[in-house]
DNA sequence: GCCAGATTAAATGTCAGACAATAAAATGTA
DNA sequence: TACATTTTATTGTCTGACATTTAATCTGGC
């Protein structure tokens, strides 16, 4: 592991990106403690603290962890599903939030991920997910549920389709898309039709896939997304109205 | 933005925390400056190294992006699509490695997912393309192509497959998922009878894309997962074959 | 010999102050 | 005005120190 105190590189970001790649590559591998702070400041011929700053970056990537006191140290870390699908939803809420991706084509992605798993979850669906499922719904026809309560339990509702399929790879994958979603659907406000609407494809969906009914569940979801996109471009035109009407008057 | 200094969390972590709650939120907007390094520590009333600290945890995950000299600083960065692709392929690939995840539960969410694009591939397909799907065949069929070769042609021509839907989020949410298995399929040995094998489904492949033929291509993913799939056991069971003959001498 | 408590040592966490490097802005000059 | 120079604000890095935490070790009494 070397560096390049000429590169106009930082030196925290050469140091992080040397272990980073040991690690990949499978130089260090779990649980092994890796050099104290002192040592690699030597080692890389730099001071503690930009040691600190390297060691921090992979931190935030959940790539070590640090323990204090006597045999303490920082250790490559066994990167667990739930690190990552936390890492992958605040990445994929940011990608959206800031790069003007149109409702359409967030939709159109996490609808044809979603229906990737539907079989696998017609086919391997728990009776625990099949109750998750039952709740949400449940939840989401009571009045006088907040429009954000109901975009949380739509979330949980989906998630509980995607786990449904029984691959964690798979689950990991999507919790992004299905997450990221969420910003995007809570400008939307639900009238207490749209509601009924969903909640009766939701049920549809349920009932496909305590059936074991893949293609039931597959067009279902279509429904769904054309429903959303539906709702979607309605809340749009009614704004630009609103606009229009503004100027009208200014004007 | 407010932090505890009696937490046992970290105060670099806690700042950092701190202000990428605050970016999420949207109270900093892209290309926003922070304040400098030492306001913020005057801010949260910590050392500059610990507000450094925190900084460099946000660069880690493209959050913010630092500039030196006058009118310099930290600033809010717009998290490209590429940047969220390279931090999500080098998670994934972790992932795969560390969680004794099985060849077959990745090769199942790989193939879901590119199964849940090709409809849209087949729809929208550019000739740019097409051309990169057939000369990556044509690669493939080269005689004296090592097994990496194979399989980094492999990624490239399945890219080109995802990219074909025409949706960015699609994309890099699948680019994890297939990038990820490259180091397990590099375990695998090609036969030039199984690469003729591959490159023939290719082809089908490429032939249904361009003839807009979505049934066809998702036929054949199927047939090339199973394919996949029973590549990877004929390497795991001759691996045990050779493991017990060794052991059968030994005793 | 064994256990409880005190001590020690090693490591990370934090701080203070300094200097170097950089790049933009302000200033001076032809 | 155009260009060179100086100033200044900011990040990058270093040194050295102290605080805090925690495991290992030592010590004394039983």
């Amino acid at each position: 592991m070397k560096i390049d105190p000429d590169s106009a590189v930082d030196l925290s970001a050469q140091i992080a990106k040397a272990i980073r790649d040991a690690i990949i590559a499978g130089d260090l591998i779990v649980d092994q403690r890796l050099p104290s702070e002192s040592e690699l400041a030597d080692h890389f011929d730099v001071s503690r603290p930009t040691v600190r700053e390297a060691l921090k970056r992979l931190a935030a990537q959940s790539l070590i962890r640090t323990q204090r006191g006597a045999s303490g140290g920082a250790f490559v870390n066994r990167l667990r599903f739930e690190d990552a699908y936390a890492q992958q939803v605040t990445t994929s809420t940011l990608l959206l939030s800031m790069n003007a991706v149109s409702f359409d084509v967030a939709c159109e992605a996490r609808y044809a991920l979603e229906r990737a798993c539907a079989p696998l979850s017609a086919q391997r669906r728990t009776p625990d997910q099949l109750a998750t499922m039952r709740a949400e719904i449940h939840r989401q026809g009571q009045p006088g549920l907040t429009d954000e309560a109901f975009c949380a339990s739509d979330v949980t509702f989906h998630r509980a389709l995607v786990d449904g399929a029984g691959n964690k790879v798979l689950s990991y994958q999507l919790a992004g898309a299905v997450e990221a979603m969420q910003p995007l659907m809570n400008m939307i406000t639900f009238t207490a039709r749209s509601r009924e609407e969903i909640v009766a494809l939701h049920t549809d969906i349920a009932d496909a896939v305590e059936a074991q009914d893949a293609p039931t569940v597959d067009a279902t979801l279509i429904k769904l997304e054309a429903y959303t996109r539906l709702l979607a471009h309605s809340v749009v035109k009614s704004r630009e109205n609103r606009a229009a009407e503004k100027e009208h008057k200014t004007a």
